[in-house]
DNA sequence: TAACTTAGTGTACACTATACACTAAGTTAA
DNA sequence: TTAACTTAGTGTATAGTGTACACTAAGTTA
């Protein structure tokens, strides 16, 4: 690295990265909490998984090593930059900037002992995720907005969706993330439409009832498009 | 402010942001640029205004004050955060992420001065606004990216138009933001039905032609609604 | 085999998007 | 004074889309 001293008028920050680590289990969205040690200023307190930044790392690279760090999941997980908060006194121990992320992952993709809840990280379902430490609730209400913008005009839930589901499991998580119920036969007519699904021609089966034609996502990647 | 050294696994960055000042004139994009004095990097090289993060202000505080110290813009414009940029080698002289921002603001806001170029600030169509220092390159690409995705589900365009426009000046920018041709009959219906422009009754005249009807933007906030 | 549970489908209607060309109202110049 | 010029402003027909709504299909279990 270059000198970072040598120019008087040069001024320094503690860089951070916050991340929103989201799943969707039983058609209900969980996000990723942490204990947050710092008994003085937030006495029992949890918060969202986050660190500092690096030097040699971009905040990106720093925020998938806090997701395994602090969240304790190794499993990859897709990530989007959400917003920098830069509040002067949003840390109280002095000047913290933090970038801010959302993650996602599919429930399925957990490992075992990822999904469940240990004294160092655990799953909570976001309303129920409140009274965060630092900014967190700020951040995490930041995200849960963000995440319901994109469902709407991006394929983004592919990135919470196990790889092979039913219509009837998709419908659950858009209804979920945008808390609305969906006509089902119009749900279905669209999002075929669209031609971002592939049916596998195997049907879930095992239920006391018909089974379920089974599909995934063409592309793996998040496609700009008018959802609903 | 609060200690920020006293704990020793604190690591520290250079906070700087760097700011898209946009305007429309003509029915044209423009981008504020301003010279970069880095002759050995970039030598006779120009970017976008930028500068550093103060102790005591957010970051959207220093863009504000950045437009004014190095865009040479007084008058009061409209921001949104866009993305910020951590590759650690972005910057030569070492660690430097960047809080990047869009900044808008109407042509006929500026003051006589703003509006012309001088060596210390100028105004140039966004497409000609390439080879810029370190990453400007890619904020200018992000940041009018940004602004043709907005301009379909906002209103953000009213940042850029004058207090009382016609509806041909108003589908002009549109059709220089989006690069596209505009039907004019479906444009006024679309544009009138969702109800965001205030008929002013008054109509701009002094053309050898017919004059035209003046409106403004009902609502001085950017609503989040699908436009085109 | 009847009861149960979820999967899966179609249609009518209102509304929206789109393609498309002429008249209106001023100014200017012959 | 009038004809030429320039931009403003308007309507309709058609295709396509969004929406509301209820029954049959295909399994399992008792």
């Amino acid at each position: 690295m270059k000198k970072n001293t040598g120019e008087p008028h040069l001024r320094f920050a503690v860089l951070a990265v916050d991340v929103a680590l989201m799943t969707v289990r039983h058609g209900k969205l969980l996000i990723r909490l942490t204990p947050v040690h710092r008994p003085h200023h937030f006495p029992n307190s949890t918060g969202l998984p986050g660190g500092l930044i690096d030097p040699k790392e971009t905040a990106e690279e720093a925020a998938h090593r806090i997701i395994q760090t602090k969240g304790h999941i190794e499993s990859p997980v897709y990530m989007e930059q959400l917003y920098t908060f830069s509040e002067p006194n949003r840390d109280p121990r002095g000047r913290v900037v933090a970038v801010g992320y959302i993650a996602l992952i599919p429930w399925d993709t957990l490992s075992t002992r990822e999904q469940e809840d240990t004294d160092t990280a655990w799953w909570a379902p976001i309303e129920e995720a409140r009274d965060l430490a630092y900014d967190h609730d700020l951040i995490r209400k930041t995200a849960h907005n963000r995440l319901r913008a994109r469902t709407t005009y991006s394929t983004i839930v592919s990135k919470l969706m196990p790889h092979e589901f039913t219509l009837t499991d998709l419908e659950l998580v858009y209804e979920s993330i945008l808390k609305t119920g969906l006509d089902k036969r119009n749900f279905r007519k669209k999002i075929l439409k669209i031609q971002i699904l592939t049916a596998l021609n195997k049907k879930r089966t095992g239920g006391a009832f018909r089974p379920a034609e089974l599909y995934r996502f063409t592309s793996p990647s998040v496609k700009e498009i008018e959802i609903l």
